[in-house]
DNA sequence: CATTATAGTGAACGAAAGGTCACTTGTCAA
DNA sequence: TTGACAAGTGACCTTTCGTTCACTATAATG
């Protein structure tokens, strides 16, 4: 029962962290958001900073888990519509599901006051998602479905856009289809342009 | 004097907002960093929110006179060298500029809470840069130093990681001179994949 | 010169913040 | 059955917040 109840806290914080900022989080919303009194809250964790690094202490965990490891690694597109597939499924997860939005945009509030949460927003919005898709361009180049070129530079010059439409559709949910159908344009763009032929018509 | 003491405030505003947002930010460090008491604030604006407001107003006025409007507009390239060029002036400019660095992080802080702060931080880190690009780039397929493309999707894919890297800037300072060459870099491949050789070796 | 508006002061206020503590309740092991 | 402990309550404390107000100094205006 006690976990459970830490663990509440923390998807409670999770939400008005997201939504209010640390700062414009207080400690009697969020416990009234429980069902709790505010001073229970503090039988599990010792002070609002204690949930926060709490709360941090798990993001970074759930990223190492989730995109850290290598053996979760999407597999290498067997075509360059696949790639355009593959963009999508991910992309659709990462903008509806509400625990990652709310992640992403914590780390957005807080990346300039605290190191960690600056240093997660790094991974989450650049250096992540190119790492991962270095490792698929790499393997398409090997399969001949994308010309030969710096994979790096590919997966970079691939991913900042889609991430920027990520963080639109953080920012204005109404815009989110649109932003999406934006994606898979882009991501099409993209195939014609470095796909074997080179872009040639 | 009026004048004089409204502006500074709108100015600590910009600092203390950036720094630490709008709920961390407390009218007595504004007023101390501006050697006045805080009752002194009061005289120039009616509540906080109202500073918060007139700081949003002189942000978009900004935005208009300096990005809005076509005659503010770079020249169009006469040579791909010269897009490089161009562009590392520009994004020099703006990950060195302090003013322009504030306006960004309190942009990013505030974009979830107000709609104002929303409509223009998409401004700031999308459409705008994207619109600029789309001129730009529409005038050097007419020069013939771009292959013929959907402009607006090139602007898109030249711009997107571009703003990604400027919010690295933001994010992380130490980080800036890395940043930079990473821009050049992108810029010239973005050049050799879109060139009028159409990126053929 | 008298007046009046303006900029700034310093004390005070009520509300809300984070945090503490003595106490109650329920659960489980000895 | 009893003792111990974890979970939760409600009253309370201190600090800080945004805001107000009576007052002063200054400089421009009639």
């Amino acid at each position: 029962m006690a976990n459970d109840t830490k663990e509440r806290i923390l998807a409670a914080a999770l939400e008005m962290f997201s939504k209010n900022g640390y700062a414009g989080t207080n400690i009697r919303e969020l416990s009234a958001s429980l069902g709790l009194v505010k001073s229970g809250v503090y039988k599990h964790y010792e002070s609002k900073e204690a949930i926060w690094n709490a709360l941090l202490d798990q993001m970074i965990a759930y990223y190492g888990e989730h995109f850290g490891s290598p053996e979760h690694l999407p597999p290498v597109p067997n075509s360059p519509e696949e790639l355009t597939r593959l963009t999508m499924q991910m992309v659709n997860i990462t903008v509806h599901d509400e625990k990652i939005i709310m992640t992403r945009k914590v780390l957005t509030l807080e990346q300039f006051r605290d190191a960690r949460a600056r240093e997660l927003a790094t991974k989450h919005f650049l250096t992540g998602l190119t790492d991962i898709f270095t490792r698929i361009f790499t393997g398409m180049m090997d399969k001949g479905l994308l010309r030969k070129d710096d994979p790096r530079m590919l997966a970079f010059a691939y991913t900042a856009p889609i991430s920027a439409l990520i963080h639109l559709c953080d920012r204005e949910p109404g815009k989110t289809e649109d932003a999406l159908k934006q994606i898979e344009e882009f991501s099409r763009h993209f195939i014609r342009v470095y796909g074997q032929d080179g872009g040639m018509k």
